[in-house]
DNA sequence: CCGCCGATCTTT
DNA sequence: AAGATCGGCGGG
């Protein structure tokens, strides 16, 4: 399998644009990897529905610095949830990851998700996948570029992909008019449809 | 398959 | 007091 690297520049545009092209590159750790088919933008302090909104806090810090970094989050006081750092420094626009095609490191994934009942549920949602790779807090700041690094993000020689629908973002009470969700449509690993 | 609700704790 | 979630449970 050809992988190409990602430049920095991949992320120093809107979050917007940088989304819908995540969708079939793969997100990686050291023991589990899957090909991303979910994804949100969130657009810094002009965005109601992010984090970012209500301005720079010792949370959000990671969002106000460089693209192509990640920004780990702890949610409802039990998960984590994973974002791409976008636009440039000081903006606070990222792109959420939520949901994968496993890949590699199925072993390791059924482990660590025993709730899921089926493959398809490994990595179904924001939290599900963190969890399956093995990300938490500890990778808050990781450098996605950096081969080094212990979450990456590669992009493999283009595949078929499905055919990419977009929606509303899930689960926010701000900001829900937004369609700045995209997934790809057919993809049994989405965390939802419509 | 779907909807409801509780878990659990950080941030506001 | 609410939150960028998840999974168990009960009903259809």
């Amino acid at each position: 399998m050809t992988v190409e690297a990602i430049g920095r520049s991949f992320f120093e545009r809107p979050p917007q644009e940088v989304a819908p092209d995540l969708l079939g590159m793969v997100l990686s750790t050291d023991s589990a990897a899957g090909r991303i088919v979910e994804v949100e933008a969130y657009d810094g302090f002009d965005d109601p529905g992010s984090h970012a909104y209500r301005g720079r806090t010792p949370r959000t810090e990671i969002m106000f610095g460089d693209p192509g970094f990640l920004y780990v989050y702890f949610s409802y006081g039990m998960h984590w949830c994973a974002n791409v750092v976008c636009r440039s420094s000081g903006e606070a626009a990222a792109v959420l990851v939520r949901a994968l095609a496993p890949e590699r490191g199925l072993e390791v994934m059924r482990d660590r998700r025993p709730a899921a009942r089926r493959d398809p549920d490994l990595c179904s949602g924001p939290a599900k996948l963190c969890a399956a790779l093995g990300i938490s807090g500890e990778h808050n700041g990781a450098d996605v570029l950096d081969d080094k690094s212990p979450v990456r993000l590669v992009a493999p020689a283009p595949i078929l992909l499905g055919e990419v629908a977009q929606s509303t973002r899930i689960g926010l009470s701000a900001g829900r008019e937004l369609r700045w969700r995209w997934y790809v449509s057919d993809d049994p690993n989405v965390s939802r449809r419509s």
